[in-house]
DNA sequence: TGCTTAATGTTCATGTTTGAACTATTATGT
DNA sequence: ACATAATAGTTCAAACATGAACATTAAGCA
C-alpha cells in the first residue's frame, strides 16, 4: 500500500480548497495595504461595518459575529472609542452589557473605507460571472454552517 | 442621491464574499483546534506540506509560498528543528541560503496531520458537487492571480 | 427569600505576526 | 578590481490575538 497514492495534492477538494485559502490570504493583505491610508485595519473596519448594520449590539454578539474572543473585542474598542468613532453606553435594563453605536465620524470613516473595500472585491468577483459568483455564495455559507456544527 | 442604494451589503460580489471570508476563518479555526492533540498549529502544517512538495527550498521561498515576511520563518523554523521535524543546512554554492528539509519524524508527523487537514476538507468540500469544486477553485485562482498584480 | 448557576465584560500572561534595521554574502556595472 | 546594488537570513520592538481567571450582574430554582 503506497501512501504516496492517497496524498491529498492528488485531491481535486483539498486543491481546490487551497485555492479558496489563498484568494482570502491575498485579499486581507491587499485590504490592509489600501485601509492604510484611512489608518484602519481589516479587523477594525468589521467591527465598524457590523455596528453600521446591528446598531446597539452587545461586545458579546460582536465577538461572535467576527468569530473572536470577547477579550479580542475589549482590546479593540477603546482605541475606536478614542478616535470618536463609536460609542459605549451601559444597557439600563442589563448593567454587564454594554452596548455599542457608530457615531457621525464613525459612519463617515466607515463609507470611506466601504469604497475601498467594496472595489477590491469587485476587482476580485468580476473574475466570475454572476452566477458562479452566487453559487460560490451558496457553497461558502454551507461550508461555514457545516463547520460550525462540528 | 441616496447612498443607501449603493451600499456594499446590497450587492451580490459583496455579500458572496463575505461569505468566502467566512468560510476561510471557521476552517480555519477548527483545524486549530483539531490539530491541537499534534501539537501543531495551522501555520507550521503549512511549512511542513511545502518542505514536503518542494525538498531543499530557501527560507525566502518558503516565505514567498506562505505569503508571510521573511522574519516570520525565522521566528517559526527553530521550534521545528528543536523537535527534529526538520533540518537546515547551508548552501553549498551561496553561502547567503539554508536549505529545508523534512526529517523522517516530520514527514511522520505532517502524513497524521494531513489526514486531520483532509478529513476537515472532504467535509467542507462534500457540500458541493464535482464540478461546482472545481469551479470554484478555478475562480479561487483567478482572484489570487488578480490581485497579485495589484 | 437565599443559593447556585450562567452571562457580560475586563485583565493579564502567553504566543504570534509584522516591518524596519542590521550582518553577511553575492551580483552588477564601470 | 572595486564600488555599488541586491539578496538571504536574523534581531528586535511593537501590534495583535488568544484563553484562563476574575468581578459584576442576572436568572433559575429550592
Amino acid at each position: 500500500m503506497n501512501i504516496k497514492q492517497e496524498l491529498p495534492w492528488d485531491n481535486p477538494r483539498f486543491r481546490n480548497w487551497v485555492a479558496v485559502a489563498r484568494a482570502c490570504h491575498v485579499l486581507e493583505r491587499t485590504l490592509a495595504v489600501k485601509l492604510a491610508p484611512l489608518d484602519l485595519k481589516p479587523a477594525q473596519l468589521d467591527v465598524l461595518m457590523n455596528l453600521y448594520r446591528h446598531p446597539g449590539m452587545s461586545q458579546h454578539d460582536l465577538a461572535r459575529k467576527l468569530l473572536v474572543g470577547r477579550s479580542n473585542i475589549t482590546m479593540l474598542l477603546p482605541q475606536l472609542e478614542i478616535r470618536g468613532l463609536l460609542r459605549r453606553e451601559g444597557d439600563e435594563k442589563d448593567k454587564r452589557v454594554l452596548r455599542l453605536n457608530l457615531t457621525e465620524a464613525g459612519e463617515a470613516l466607515l463609507m470611506k473605507a466601504l469604497k475601498v473595500h467594496m472595489a477590491l472585491i469587485e476587482k476580485a468577483m468580476s473574475q466570475s460571472t454572476p452566477e458562479q459568483c452566487d453559487m460560490i455564495g451558496e457553497q461558502m455559507r454551507k461550508i461555514a454552517d457545516v463547520l460550525k456544527e462540528a
